[in-house]
DNA sequence: TCGCTGTAATACCTCGCGAGTATCACAGGC
DNA sequence: GCCTGTGATACTCGCGAGGTATTACAGCGA
């Protein structure tokens, strides 16, 4: 038997995740006792000990770390299948499948590349309709794993690579974005180091994995928010220059000398095999 | 219900695969009319036809394409789950794991750069257990997918890194491998295009993806076994400088000077994010 | 035209297992 | 000592996965 089951799987990670049987269950829905006689079932069939029962609670073992990695994937795939596949749905034969490819864009950004994009793919003979989806600042990995988006556009270095195929579109360096009235607005061009504390203008800050870094700038949810935050001279932030198009005349950009230049890439599954996704590619890299 | 079991992941996929129920119930060792079902209801659950039953025979829709694409990786996902949990398990808490890496490597490859390799790692503090898994010509990716593998040597762009953290170990050219009483040894260098076609040394066949390439040369299962075609005067292949380590008195390497460069890489699934990975591939960029 | 064959679908039954309720066992804390 | 919070156990129930037998249907050949 090395065989695990979808619904084995969701009731490890609920109980992984909360490190607590009964909240782990109510999560899922179901009873505590089925929960743990679920998870000693696994444990028995997996031949491994997966969690550690102390008097009060419960700790992953090794081996539970593992799975809980791996599977956490391997639920993502799971998902990310039924959702491809319902999307490709309501279709008959290979030919006629209604051609729709849904695009995770962070919200907000790649205006222009995004509309010059759009705009080419849409003049191609053939092209499919693209929905463009607009993710969370570091969301776009997920989607792409979990199947909620096929193709994606990112900036490295701030989002991962890593899994995906990708296409190189542009590079970019970055500025600083502080409010016009500011004395630091009226340089030509600063370094990361004379940004990093001044005291009068804190940075701002992104949530990353749904957990804000510490520090002293005000936590910023979006970029609205942010750029009234910066208008208004409470908070400045780095950004990459195209930025400048969203601009208001509150707000001044000054070029960093130091900061890592930011890449925008267009990324899929690295599984992905289909003519329409290779269309969009294709456009996007001759842009 | 956005749920899918692996079991009718399984079931569709075997059905896909043969295009028959009967063969693919067999192969899955269910009776035909359970199996009927499940996919029916499997259908109606994802709101989506996934197979076309014609008069005489099945054929898979355009939704049906993308689930077999993606539930493959998806299935690949959940046995890689299954087999490195079992592989991390019979330890206690974490500290305590029995640490070991299974390394997939091309069999009868990578002889040197292995070897210095393993021994560097051996060297380090607090080094875990490598096992080398040799693999077939292209297999390394299916056995990082599928969990038999947790890292490998790959030859890019043989192999493909599509899917995976790699980082780069060396670049070489490549060398035609000839009889050494062949009139072409005596060559200080040669082009692709002058041994593509030479009547009486055909290019030696490789499996790739389980399907010999069409062409006259014969067809190869191993390295052995090559290495004593090409002795014979049977035949000739293309192959990495390195492979100068293992060549007979009987063999003759010439370099190639059209071929494109081949380079080495190690390589992991890209969510692998274990201390002893870390490790060894620290040592490995370090060489 | 009529079987015959190969195919998937349907009808019907069985039983294993997933899930629920009630309860236990055990460790701390006041 | 009792009370509380935790996971494990005992049992019962009902759904659904799986089996066997059969049907429905399309092509093929005589």
């Amino acid at each position: 038997m090395d065989t695990l089951e979808t619904r084995e799987l969701r009731y490890f990670i609920a109980v992984a995740d909360e490190l607590h049987f009964g909240r782990a269950a109510e999560r899922l829905g179901i009873a505590q006792p089925p929960l743990s006689r679920a998870i000693q079932q696994l444990e028995r069939r997996l031949g491994v000990t997966l969690l550690e029962r102390n008097r009060r609670g419960v700790s992953l073992t090794g081996a539970g770390e593992i799975l809980l990695q791996e599977g956490r994937a391997a639920l993502d795939a799971t998902t990310a299948a039924v959702r491809r596949t319902r999307r490709a749905g309501g279709a008959g034969s290979p030919g006629e499948s209604r051609d729709r490819l849904v695009l995770a864009v962070k919200a907000g950004a790649f205006h222009e590349l995004l509309n010059k994009l759009l705009d080419a793919y849409a003049a191609e003979p053939g092209a499919a309709e693209i929905e463009v989806l607009p993710s969370g600042m570091c969301e776009q990995e997920a989607m792409l794993r979990d199947g909620r988006a096929d193709v994606a556009l990112m900036h490295a270095p701030f989002n991962s690579l890593a899994g995906f195929d990708s296409v190189e579109l542009m590079t970019e360096g970055q500025v600083a974005i502080l409010p016009a009235r500011h004395p630091l607005a009226a340089r030509k061009s600063l370094s990361l180091a004379e940004i990093a504390d001044v005291p009068d203008l804190p940075l701002a800050r992104w949530p990353s994995h749904d957990t804000y870094p510490p520090g002293p700038g005000p936590e910023i949810h979006d970029q609205t928010q942010l750029a009234h935050l910066i208008a208004l001279g409470r908070t400045m932030a780095v950004y990459p220059e195209s930025a400048r198009t969203w601009l208001w005349d509150e707000h001044a950009a000054v070029p960093l000398s130091d900061a890592p230049v930011v890449t925008t890439h267009i990324a899929w599954p690295a599984h992905s095999r289909s003519r329409v996704l290779a269309g969009l590619v294709r456009t996007a890299s001759q842009l």
